[in-house]
DNA sequence: CGCCTTTGACCGGCGC
DNA sequence: GCGCCGGTCAAAGGCG
């Protein structure tokens, strides 16, 4: 995979706010930073911000350096990981730069919202999606897509857009959680 | 043949 | 009540 999490300007963060109430209310969203962004968790990690939809910072979002999970060649190379319902992203340019990025999420919202800027729309978060609708939108020359998670019995969706304002992001949006672990490939 | 995508129809929420 | 809009359904078709 080849496309950037988390890197913006603070001038985006304006429309990312507005993207945020328009168009996913009740998301949490996700915005890239800069270096000048990056904050300290408790454990003294580097952290990217998360915004929730009043715009306030959340503490639900964790990072870790890649020190934590460098020699564990099982975890890198696989973006996404559950652990116990918690949602787990791991940012595959961070990977590549061997900065793993991973988030957890612990809120009990069920939505979660983020950027890439990605060539392709489609990023291999590695669960099985089953496309159920495709939906022009008001504002956006893009088509937004609807997926559903293809295990027996979760509900998992997720949302896929190209945002017109700025042609090289995808933003992708998450409701609900997986209860089960992501299908090894064959 | 089974699985998946495509795509128009349908439906509910919301603003006027 | 009506029309717009976003989300979902489901039939039809494509593909391996």
């Amino acid at each position: 995979m080849s496309y950037n999490c988390f890197k913006t300007s603070s001038a985006d963060k304006k429309m990312t706010t507005a993207f945020d109430h328009n168009l996913w209310s009740n998301a949490l969203f996700i915005p890239d930073t800069t270096s000048s962004d990056v904050i300290k968790t408790d454990h003294g990690n580097q952290s990217n911000v998360m915004i929730n939809h009043h715009g306030n910072q959340s503490n639900v979002m964790k990072n870790h350096m890649a020190s934590q999970v460098d020699e564990d060649d099982d975890i890198m190379g696989k973006p996404w990981l559950l652990e116990g319902g918690n949602v787990v992203v791991e940012s595959p340019e961070a990977v590549g730069s061997g900065c793993d990025t991973k988030i957890e999420m612990k809120a009990n919202n069920p939505k979660i919202a983020f950027q890439t800027r990605s060539q392709v729309d489609i990023l291999d978060d590695g669960y099985k999606w089953r496309k159920y609708g495709q939906k022009i939108v008001k504002n956006n020359k893009f088509a937004r897509n609807y997926y559903k998670c293809n295990y027996k019995g979760c509900n998992v969706k997720k949302q896929v857009q190209r945002l017109s304002k700025d042609e090289g992001v995808v933003c992708t949006t998450y409701e609900g959680f997986h209860e089960h672990t992501i299908p090894m490939p064959p």
